[in-house]
DNA sequence: CATGAATGAGCATTCATTCAT
DNA sequence: AATGAATGAATGCTCATTCAT
């Protein structure tokens, strides 16, 4: 406290809103949305919850921002495949860019996995819900039989699972991220083949 | 007041602690576990929130009794899957009987997927785990390569997924179950043989 | 703290919503209800905040009970006098009744006549005002000249500043309430004899 | 931004200390003096808080320079009274004149009958209470028997009481005004006369 | 088998105020 | 003449829990 040169408070100058939501992201995915106070995420910056309330209107403003911040790339990705034909080949593409995305989306999709009863009521729920709908639409050819909806729904499950709670089946998670869209891959690809049939 | 004939009070005599279950369970699946507040499960029931407090111990106790009760099925389902050989065919029928005892396990399961992040610091958290881990050393094959064990994964994340998230693809649960049982036995058969060979 | 037989705390037993509205109301109408605060209500009491809450849903509810039931006496006055011929004789009847439940009333008509503001907003701001006008509508002949009608508007208003303001006029609180009844008369009495005539 | 001749700017230059006085008592009549904030304040003049301490030290002295401002004309009237002698005619000046003063400061005078209990803490409170006492040491013998000197404080909050509460009585203000202005003329006659005789 | 009354800890939020720039 | 960033103290309110009756 009251250093003179050693950075520790310079540093913090003027990016206190960025240091808000890395902190309150990290505790939402460790701890749950609600159970994480306010007091918390301000003790472990080391300013006064009152500062919390100088960049954001509410808890949930927090939430809704780190959400939006985030999510910019699928948003992206959801608008390009919405261009793009209905081949085969445009949805192994989509999985393969979707799975790179979540990499870096992951603490706010394990927040998000986690935290669903939350989410439901924040403002972000309904946007989610958007965006998870607009991949579906994309990857799912709603003439088809059901169940191949369903093979195709199973692989952006699976591609999210992947990320948390398969953990324990692979360390490397670069490894894993690899079998996950295989498999992921191969979902999409059986469901395509078996109903537009294999050319 | 006093009355003698009108049953409304006789009914509810010897089974409030079932009623406590069924209710705090409803509430902890739409709402959530942090959201419900046994005020408000005592309000539904008609009670004091220290009734509550005759028949359980904490609000975790409550949580524990409702996973201890809901949960037996599973248990027997894994104990007699562990008794059985590792064949393809022992794992069908894991999967078939999994997807039946998920169907009464409903809104236990709603509430553990929506509020992962609670359940994980509750005491159920561990046991949990252990039940699932049960099901994956049953189902999956620890030598098999990597990608056919997250196959199988993806088997039961999809028999999950099928219940809640899945529920805007087809109407009719009856429908959906045998699409989603469907896709998951693929996923494990293929696993199945792409490690050991169709025989 | 820790009395045996003193009766401190065995007074307290069962009267403790009572002794809230009494604290609240002489502290709204000392302090202002703003710059009450509930926890100085408990601490006065020697109770938690949170057992005020208790006995009451929210801060204002504390004031709606209040004004409710201080306000008793005012309402069956109305009531009375609505049954009643218009004539000079009852309004008069009516003024010395008013003037008398005034007494009883005091503090919490200090508290609105000091917090205004305040109870525009609450719930109880329109109740009053009904309140008011029905007194208006028994004094005031609506046909009558807007002097007239003013004249008997300032009766009620000499009563109420009678309460308060004019303490420093004089210090016997009877002495003060029958002058100030009696300009009140004289006023409605004016009033009623440039309207109808004296009969 | 930065733009040259829009004069949204322009017209603010210099002028600001009187425009959050403005704002100020507007907010302090509508809402009371406690639920405004100085961030209401200074947002309604799109400009920071901390712009306002540059202004005023603190809340109070934003008050305390608003009823300084808006109190001189009741000021000098009082200074005027003094030096008259007592007569009737003396009496009745001051009333129309203090009738039409009170037509200026009126949204004063809302905010300091609305938000009494506040008024007296604040450093006004007292000066208030002075020059009010001497309004009433001019209009009222003290000689004079006690009905007499409520009626000439009657005479006073009928004044008072005109500006505000009777809204309902008549629409047209000035009509109002003379009406309620007549009834006070009458009540400080009365008191005159029937304690010096009519001369 | 249950209630009435209360507690202690905590929470999200707001406020008037300060100060370096 | 004003801002951006922050503070310290308070507020109304809720929650899980306790205990005598």
């Amino acid at each position: 406290m009251g250093g003179t040169m050693d950075g520790t408070k310079q540093q913090r100058r003027g990016n206190t809103r960025q240091r808000i939501q890395d902190v309150a992201l990290e505790l939402f995915a460790e701890q749950g949305y609600e159970k994480t106070s306010l007091r918390e995420i301000a003790e472990r910056l080391d300013v006064t919850k009152a500062a919390l309330y100088y960049h954001f209107k509410t808890k949930e403003e927090i939430t809704v921002s780190l959400f939006e911040d985030l999510t910019k790339p699928l948003e992206n990705l959801i608008e390009w495949g919405r261009g793009q034909p209905g081949t085969l080949e445009t949805k192994r593409e989509i999985l393969r860019r979707y799975s790179e995305a979540l990499k870096d989306a992951q603490p706010l999709f394990r927040f998000m996995q986690e935290n669903q009863a939350t989410v439901r009521e924040l403002r972000i729920g309904d946007t989610f819900k958007d965006r998870v709908r607009g991949l579906r639409d994309i990857l799912i050819d709603t003439e088809a039989p059901l169940v191949e909806q369903v093979r195709c729904f199973s692989a952006v499950f699976t591609l999210h699972a992947g990320m948390f709670v398969m953990a324990d089946l692979e360390d490397d998670p670069e490894k894993r991220r690899a079998a996950v869209l295989e498999v992921a891959m191969d979902l999409v690809t059986q469901a395509h083949e078996s109903t537009h049939g294999k050319s």
